[in-house]
DNA sequence: CGCCCCTTTGATTGTAATCAATGAGGGTGG
DNA sequence: CCACCCTCATTGATTACAATCAAAGGGGCG
């Protein structure tokens, strides 16, 4: 159940035992789906982890002009509210930008797994290094042009996409709006449509009805500056 | 040896027994000054962790066109490259923004007394929860305007320097230049000059001859819509 | 058919970068 | 002891990037 993008990122990092492969796929709890547009969790305090299965969601945080600012993409296979929940996470909140299909897990549960198992442990560890070592580039990609900002977003969706095998080597679906990608970026969805035409006239990027291509990779990370490095899916050390 | 500033602020979160206090203060590997402006570490993995145990340091990218952003301030207490190394950081440097006085740990003792001492497991994860939170604070902070952005950096410092009693009610050392805030905020030399200028005439701050005063910590806290709980020094859940 | 959401375009304003230069300490060597 | 130099702070002038305001297409769905 829980099986399919969560385990196949997971060991992409960490080589697990059956065991811990079976007692991950035991947690499972409750399956769901949510519509677009509404929140997978906001900052309260529950024993819930939820796995997002197949859909797009983000972590955001609301300021109180009522500007949305989206700190990380949550793709299929993520894990949210395992450590952002409470203290951490009270003005914090995820919300589905398509329709999301949502597993939730018992918190509790999961950090007993995590206390039995060492490469549960690490799969952990991993995943949330994984996330502090992104946000410290979305934080160095906002010093960014607008245009470079949008092509370095464009190729870590590819790389991130492509691991969990929702990406080809040239583009994948992107069922998200302008506007949510410009609450990524910072920008108003006025200017990201300026600059996504900006990358379009230069053939960096093709992105219409709701699918990116990307002809040239290799042009795109050079313009975006992009160095896969930092996500870190070649392995983990100690 | 290791004890001020670190254990000081691990214990603000987690309980240490006497073991694990013992247990860290004999990780000690060798201790040393660095002038201003030279990397404590750069993305080469090695079997040493950093702690910063006085002076002002910081976590930055450079930027091919040159530019430096600093993606994190590094302040008396903290502890560098545990995860940081290696894999995930390979364009990561620590660099000393004063003179610093440092202490090399053997990271993979560390990790031993990580998987022996269940307090000392749970102080670690503390410290590394509390720099993801703290990166997307920033990256929030990024949509703001200058000014806020600049006196949103300032209230974090406040409490930061608090917490390791480097700072009083009202304000705190801090002989950092202002080109290096700027390269903290994502903007250039000049302009935080500007803003900073029109938070002096405002009132809200006073920062010369290498000192901080903020006279009415809840008017700027306000201004900048800071709010504490993303950095939890409260205390730490599960 | 018409409404709604998303995208696109134009015009204007505003924020911040860049370029250029001056001022204000602090330290060093003659 | 003073002249010089270096770094940091400050100011002015100009340019560029991006926000905002306003409005018009376009496509899907009831």
């Amino acid at each position: 159940m829980i099986e399919d993008p969560f385990l196949r990122k997971l060991e992409r990092a960490v080589q697990l035992s059956e065991d811990e492969r079976y007692a991950l796929q035991s947690l499972t709890f409750n399956r769901r789906t949510l519509p677009a547009r509404h929140d997978i969790a906001t900052g309260d305090v529950t024993d819930r982890v939820y796995l997002v299965m197949s859909g797009f969601a983000c972590r955001y945080k609301t300021l109180p002009s009522g500007n949305r600012r989206i700190v990380s993409f949550v793709l299929p296979g993520d894990l949210c509210y395992m450590h952002d929940a409470g203290a951490f996470g009270r003005d914090l909140r995820v919300g589905a930008l398509t329709p999301c299909s949502v597993v939730d897990l018992s918190r509790s549960k999961l950090v007993e797994l995590i206390g039995l198992h060492p490469g549960i442990s690490r799969a952990i560890w991993w995943v949330t290094l994984r996330e502090l070592s992104r946000a410290r580039e979305w934080i160095v990609n906002d010093t960014r042009p607008a245009d470079r900002r949008l092509a370095h977003l464009l190729c870590e969706l590819l790389v991130c996409l492509q691991v969990i095998q929702q990406a080809d080597e040239h583009g994948f679906e992107f069922p998200v709006t302008q506007v949510d990608v410009a609450d990524a970026l910072g920008i108003s969805h006025v200017h990201i449509n300026r600059v996504l035409q900006s990358l379009r006239s230069s053939g960096l990027v093709a992105w219409s009805s709701q699918h990116v291509t990307i002809p040239d990779v290799d042009g795109l990370r050079a313009y975006a500056e992009f160095d896969p490095a930092y996500l870190c899916f070649e392995g983990f050390g100690p």
